[in-house]
DNA sequence: ACATATTCTACCATTTTGGTAGACATTTAA
DNA sequence: TTAAATGTCTACCAAAATGGTAGAATATGT
């Protein structure tokens, strides 16, 4: 039940881009650095996020990343299924890798794997980056003055 | 996300021993022939579930295995940690495997994820194996006289 | 033209997963 | 008391997934 590192970069990427949606593209190296995330790893992941169309780029001098919708219309589980693939613990109750169990109709374990599949989504499918940037300045604001960099 | 297939193996074995509960032990042939596990494999999941206090076993000629306690005080939610781990996504938010991250009291990611734990344990540690039977047997019911054997 | 970005294709080491093999210890029944 | 049947233990193994890295190609602003 593991979230892959993969993910967990992703996520941190992706809310550091909505902290900065609408101030134009920025470049891998910034998130990199910020985020202490192994650039080349982050090539990829950002380069799947635009492909799944979570992300726009710009090529060459002044590039970069940047979201290519508003963050409250981007989910933590669009992302995830996006670098790991299906949520579900279990094919036959995956909505985007389904493959039908041997006895599907009578099968106990798929019921309660379904409920568990159901919990997830409950929680990804509705957790916004824009809810995402709302706890975090909470966050900060709570902790004062001290707090000069957080962790997303 | 995935629930192993150690996990899965597990699961089905358990809800075998719980609907044969109190009728004695159970052989590892059994359980793997009817429910089409590997018996090697099979061997080392009971081995570990015994380890844990879930099964108790009886060595040489009428051997085998069996639930240690009443199906209804066992949840799926222990089993599934005896093989496979730690449920929670992140370390960070693990009961049994716990460290900690970078930021841990601004990180947002941390907070979700804690959510995502809770919705998890709040299916699987409710979940017993005396549930289970019962959803077994149900849909047994359910699906009538021609189904002479259902799968769990 | 040149520096700075992203893009694409390939590779690679380590860990995890999903097993298998075989010797050993224990119990029962003949 | 001995043979057969059973769980126990240690070790091994192939394939896939994970978590990266390397380097050339392509696009863009100045």
């Amino acid at each position: 039940m593991k979230l892959s590192k993969k993910s967990d970069y992703a996520l941190r990427a992706m809310i550091f881009l909505s902290l900065n949606y609408k101030k134009g593209a920025v470049q891998i190296k910034e998130i990199s650095t910020k985020e202490r995330i192994p650039q080349k790893f982050l090539e990829n992941i950002l380069l799947t996020l635009r492909k799944v169309g979570v992300l726009n780029s710009k090529m060459g001098l002044k590039g970069g990343y940047e979201l290519a919708r508003s963050p409250d219309l981007i989910t933590l589980g669009e992302v995830i299924r996006a670098l790991d693939g299906a949520i579900a613990p279990v094919d036959c109750v995956s909505m985007i890798s389904y493959k039908p169990c041997s006895e599907e109709v009578t099968c106990v374990i798929r019921d309660v794997m379904m409920d568990v599949r159901n919990a997830i989504t409950g929680v990804l499918d509705t957790m916004t980056f824009a809810d995402m940037c709302k706890r975090a300045v909470e966050s900060l604001e709570k902790k004062g003055n001290e707090a000069l960099t957080y962790s997303i």
